[in-house]
DNA sequence: TCAACAATTCAAGAGTTATTAAAGCGTTGG
DNA sequence: CCAACGCTTTAATAACTCTTGAATTGTTGA
């Protein structure tokens, strides 16, 4: 997960079912927000009010997906968000859109209201 | 979830938690590079060799999650991929990176073995 | 050395999610 | 009109995930 290759399926699985999860993303997006200064355990409980035990909990399976990384500092342990992995996740959803013809997802209104909708066109122009 | 205002938590965990199964991000996929022509119900079962219950199941989730469009032919049912959801995931998941200074994610080496971990660098040079 | 501290692991109970078969609903073609 | 079709809903079970308190590991400072 920390290299730099394609993430294949069961990868990305892995890093969706880490996001999907309230508490972790909240984790998640305070340590992206923090960049590489990262924060330690005790600091992330705190601005979140998550009880240790169930911190641990969460960024370990964060940790797992490879969204983040853990760093001892003595007694305490940092954790950053890994953003290459976040990288990848995109790339593995967007990639091979409209069959490698993504213009078609930006082209004109079709006149077929159901086809507009899919491509997030309003029928009627906004009042 | 077919407008295009900014995801609100609830509505990313939603999106999150259809996109974290196996069978649903198959589904998914399959329509993203179908594009605007999408599937009706039955290709999609026999492409990804779902049962119909179970792919209804599956469906449904991805429907309300906003990151698939339904659409009545007939007896048939044509799905597609809605991309706008996508793109709004994408946001909630990426903004604020480094506190508004996404160019940390990517500077130069900084001597912490950990840190340049979580900025995806390679300590060694590859081979 | 030992008590306080930071964090994790373990175990148990509650709550969710996935899968399947059976039943239901609307559409089509004879 | 009605049987076949495409798909969805319902209901039940099995499997998984979350949360919590208690026990554990390793670190620091007196």
């Amino acid at each position: 997960m920390l290299n730099n290759g394609t993430m294949n399926q069961d990868a990305v699985i892995t890093v969706l079912q880490a996001l999907a999860s309230p508490a972790r993303l909240d984790v998640y997006r305070l340590l992206v927000r923090t960049g590489p200064e990262g924060m330690v355990a005790g600091e992330i409980a705190q601005a979140l009010g998550l009880p240790p035990t169930n911190l641990s909990f969460h960024l370990k399976a964060l940790a797992q997906a490879g969204l983040l990384t853990a760093c001892a500092e003595g007694r305490y342990q940092r954790y950053r968000a890994h953003i290459p992995s976040m990288l990848e996740l995109i790339g593995y959803l967007t990639e091979e859109c409209c069959a490698g013809h993504p213009e078609q997802c930006l082209s004109t209104p079709s006149g077929n209201a159901c086809l507009d909708a899919a491509l997030g066109r309003n029928e009627l122009p906004p009042e």
